[in-house]
DNA sequence: TCTCCAGTCC
């Protein structure tokens, strides 16, 4: 038997002679048989040099094989991640001008669009004598893989002007990255057009999935649907297309019936669709769905994917009591990913269970998984969530020692965690460290500033971030008037809401209006403050009407607190909290038969006040 | 070749 290629039999070949004779193989018995089964077995043994070797034999014999050998070790070597061996193979090409065939430079393109080298790519497209359809191709995947957009479409545009016909999966690849790309959507409506106009193009199942997901990701609904039904043939992959199209939209009632046609009209659910529905089985009311999507998986078999046990771990945190299952699904899950990891660690941080997720991404470690910046997000929350500045600044020692530092969004995690553990130094210090800041950034410092009474640094922060040309948000207006109210900067906080509302550009919400009611009612503004109720667009929330009778016991308005009483009872009839608070005011005024009454209605609803009490931890957790 | 999972500020 050779020792090389391992074959039984076969005649003597040029090459293992060649081996043989010059004492390469001194121990390889010349029984091979053809150049591409030895090369199978070099590629396989990681014996690259020999392979050069073969290559260089074949040449000088002017054997006929080269051209149709050299691009397919080309591909494996780059499969293989060898990055010398495969500009060995290239250096090889250009010194016996093999690279001067395009099937070989091809494969050379596609290569270095492996390794992430664009320039090298671009060089050997430049340099190519003979450009065939798939050189443009390879160049345009390589700029599409490597996330140089408009460079890949630089290039889709003159190959369409040389005459180059571009194929439908590649214009699939192309619409996909613009419906992912911000700003990009006047190409990818372009590109509709033109394969609409250019009949030569044509049409494929893989290209209108592509448009399908794009017009979504538009937020363009009705055309979607148009291509969705202008569908001749649709396999799983489009109506999955359609189906995490409908629940990004929120449409959970068009999502499951949308399910319930695709198997009707005989096309299973694969992975993808499983997972996309299991998003939406989180939401209220669907979880039944979850079940089944969970039963019909079971069966198929995707259970084995971190993927799917992701998404299956994340509905069943969703749904409240099923965190138990979420618990077995996790620890029968043998291969644990990063997304898996940060997903449970989440789940519990969101619960307030921040011990367990703080417990979760010790084990995480210990098991040798390496977090990233989700992972860091969701375990800063929870060490947010029990004010502990120990486990916080343990975390970003991790943070710092494992590259994230430069992350906009742990950034401002950590800006947040440091405000609430009490320490502003902390919160300014990332802040002023932070190498790019967004929107966030600003806000959570600026709510930090509120936190800690420093309402003029607010203030002063949020004109700075005005004036630096970085847009509020909703959340920015809520943290500012916040921050007036807590430090009492009444006439500042009435006059950023007014021109906000003015402006019409940030959407006022509740939350905004509680804010300015409950600034006006504690300076003493009643009045002011019920005007606010009068011209706010939407019903007060039980906290408006709560905020305001505290206003009117702070300042003894008991004629005000008697007229919202009724409103406050209404919105939360069953909160104990609400009737001692009018018991309070009855009492301050000495309204003894008022204050019967109410505890009357207390007796009536069968409400118990809860007193406070003071939970003692067992103990700090240690980092 | 198209479809999918975890997420900071209130």
């Amino acid at each position: 038997m050779c020792s090389v290629c391992e074959s039984e039999f076969g005649e003597s070949s040029l090459p293992c002679m060649f081996f043989f004779t010059r004492g390469l193989f001194t121990t390889v018995a010349p029984t091979c048989s053809s150049p591409s089964n030895q090369i199978k077995t070099f590629l396989s043994k990681g014996l690259y040099y020999h392979i050069l070797q073969l290559f260089t034999q074949l040449h000088l014999s002017a054997h006929y094989s080269i051209p149709f050998l050299l691009p397919s070790v080309i591909r494996a070597s780059s499969s293989a991640q060898c990055h010398a061996f495969a500009t060995q193979l290239h250096c090889f090409a250009l010194k016996t001008a093999y690279h001067s065939e395009a099937v070989v430079s091809n494969s050379i393109i596609t290569m270095y669009a492996k390794f992430s080298d664009v320039e090298s790519a671009r060089q050997v497209f430049d340099t190519s004598s003979h450009r065939d359809p798939i050189t443009w191709n390879s160049l345009i995947n390589c700029y599409l893989q490597n996330g140089c957009f408009e460079e890949a479409l630089e290039v889709l545009k003159d190959a369409y002007l040389h005459g180059l016909v571009p194929k439908p999966e590649l214009l699939a690849s192309v619409v996909s990255v613009c419906g992912r790309k911000i700003g990009s959507r006047r190409i990818g409506t372009q590109i509709h057009a033109l394969v609409v106009v250019d009949e030569r193009i044509g049409q494929s199942v893989f290209l209108s999935t592509a448009f399908l997901d794009f017009y979504f990701r538009c937020d363009d609904y009705l055309m979607a649907l148009r291509v969705f039904d202008g569908m001749e043939v649709k396999n799983e992959v489009s109506w999955t297309a359609m189906i995490s199209g409908c629940i990004a939209n929120q449409d959970y009632d068009e999502a499951f019936p949308c399910f319930r046609a695709m198997q009707a009209e005989g096309v299973f659910p694969n992975r993808v669709t499983s997972i996309a529905l299991l998003q939406a089985c989180a939401e209220p009311g669907f979880f039944k769905h979850g079940k089944e999507i969970h039963g019909y998986a079971f069966r198929r078999g995707f259970e084995s994917c971190s993927t799917f046990s992701s998404a299956l771990i994340n509905m069943y945190c969703h749904c409240g009591e099923s965190l138990h299952l979420a618990e077995l699904i996790f620890e029968g899950t043998c291969c644990r990913d990063v997304v898996l990891w940060s997903s449970v660690i989440g789940s519990y941080s969101r619960r307030g269970d921040s011990h367990k997720a703080l417990e979760l991404f010790n084990k995480m470690r210990s098991e040798e998984t390496e977090p990233n910046y989700v992972t860091f997000l969701a375990v800063i929350s929870a060490c947010t969530n029990i004010s502990s500045l120990k486990c916080g600044c343990g975390l970003h020692g991790h943070v710092f020692k494992c590259g994230f530092s430069f992350s906009i969004s742990v950034g401002n995690a950590l800006i947040n965690m440091y405000a609430k553990c009490g320490c502003l130094d902390g919160s300014r210090k990332i802040f002023q460290e932070m190498w790019n800041r967004d929107s966030v950034t600003w806000s959570s410092l600026i709510n930090a500033y509120g936190l800690h009474g420093c309402g003029k640094q607010a203030l002063h922060l949020f004109y700075e971030m005005r004036e630096r040309g970085v847009k509020p948000d909703a959340i920015t207006i809520l943290a500012v008037l916040s921050a007036c109210n807590h430090a009492g900067l009444v006439a500042e906080g009435q006059q950023i809401f007014k021109q906000v509302n003015a402006d019409c550009k940030i959407p006022l919400t509740i939350e905004h209006y509680a804010c300015l009611v409950d600034l006006l009612g504690r300076s003493g503004k009643l009045e002011d403050a019920l005007e606010i109720l009068k011209i706010m667009p939407m019903k007060p929330s039980a906290r408006v009407w709560s905020s305001l009778v505290s206003a009117c016991k702070l300042h003894g308005r008991l004629d005000i607190a008697e007229m919202l009483a009724p409103h406050l009872i209404r919105s939360e009839p069953n909160n104990a909290g609400n009737y001692t608070l009018l018991n309070m005011i009855y009492a301050e005024h000495g309204h003894w038969l008022d204050r019967e009454q109410v505890k009357k209605a207390m007796k009536l609803q069968r409400l118990m006040k809860c007193y406070g009490f003071s939970r003692i931890e067992a103990g700090d957790e240690s980092f």
